[in-house]
DNA sequence: CCTACCGATCGGTAGG
DNA sequence: CCTACCGATCGGTAGG
């Protein structure tokens, strides 16, 4: 029981809650996370839980951190190998449409339950994930912008209309996967991931 | 001070809660509703409030379907004079996007709200935000389906993808603005909308 | 990391 | 519609 070995064990317990607060809050919210419930859920103390943090906003910063960290790992890095461009849009709505059905979150996007969720409520939850959201659409932009370039998609490609409908069909694929609305779902994001890159094209 | 007056009064306190309930759950969630919070706003007491309806659970069913009241109000009823089919579905989608900017509900779209917090908790919430969900997706339904036949869509028009896409530029519309990604969101969800419809046209 | 505890708030009830 | 109250749970602290 050196001290190095505590330190290491007490940040590997640090990471058990943080990644059992990402499955809680991809269900039921980052509200949904309270003390008792992940004590339980982790058989410690209240107060072996709230130690690690200081206090519930920053549990609930951590986990949103977390949340953003599996999200490079599971979206973003599968792309990276990818030319900068339309190769790597292409791939992101891959790692994208497969994130979900793989349930990297077992409540369905992430993102969308927290913003849906805080979108209301300013504080520093509110502008981390808005921040987090932001890059996320300066990284598309990029690729959409490098695709113009490269000569792939039109000299008139409108980026922002481009990512606004492709937000779109994210936020209706994971809805409609939510929500059991239509089986043929992810089909239809396909298909109109498809035709938003051909109109790019011509 | 006769019994209908006073079942004229009670009817009247209920449809007060009920509507801050409405104000309350579109911002922060049907989860949010507390007897404490609502009878705080209004001045009377937490049992005044939970009297007019049993258990929380009632009274958030009866948020949910005042919700539902104010939608049918608000853009089912505007488009309704219009012709079935396309005239129609271009009504629908105009008061769509107007029930956004006027901010009919200041938390921005009710149903992505609710359906969003409750698609992971089983329940009579989900139940009802699910059903109440379907029955607006087939009457997009049947205005598609009467443009078709009607010669104004392609014989080929896929309907249900015509509805997740729709449903993207909507949830787009709402995700966008709550989050004030980009001012020029309506133009956005505007030509989206003109583009998928023309999409059907040929 | 624990036990033991704090004041506040939760949904709900009793009795009027 | 009210006051007065119940047990449960909340976030958090003290002290070890």
């Amino acid at each position: 029981m050196s001290p190095r070995r505590s330190a290491a064990h007490a940040q590997q317990t640090r990471h058990l809650i943080v990644t059992a607060g990402v499955d809680l809050a991809s269900v039921e919210g980052l509200d949904a996370i309270t003390l008792g419930r992940l004590a339980e859920e982790l058989t410690m103390s209240k107060s072996g839980v709230i130690g690690h943090f200081g206090s519930k906003l920053d549990l609930q910063l951590a986990v949103l951190n977390e949340a953003v960290r599996v999200y490079r790992r599971e979206v973003i890095v599968p792309a990276a190998h990818a030319a900068p461009g339309l190769a790597r849009l292409r791939k992101l709505v891959e790692a994208w449409i497969s994130h979900l059905e793989r349930g990297v979150y077992p409540g369905g996007c992430f993102f969308t339950q927290v913003t849906t969720e805080y979108d209301d409520r300013p504080g520093p939850v509110r502008d981390v994930a808005r921040q987090r959201t932001e890059e996320w659409r300066a990284y598309l932009a990029e690729q959409i912008s490098t695709a113009v370039q490269d000569g792939d998609f039109s000299a008139d490609t409108d980026v922002d209309q481009v990512i606004f409908e492709a937000t779109g069909l994210m936020l209706s694929l994971n809805h409609t996967m939510q929500l059991d609305l239509d089986p043929k779902a992810i089909q239809h994001a396909r298909a109109g991931f498809e035709r938003l890159i051909a109109a790019c094209m011509r």
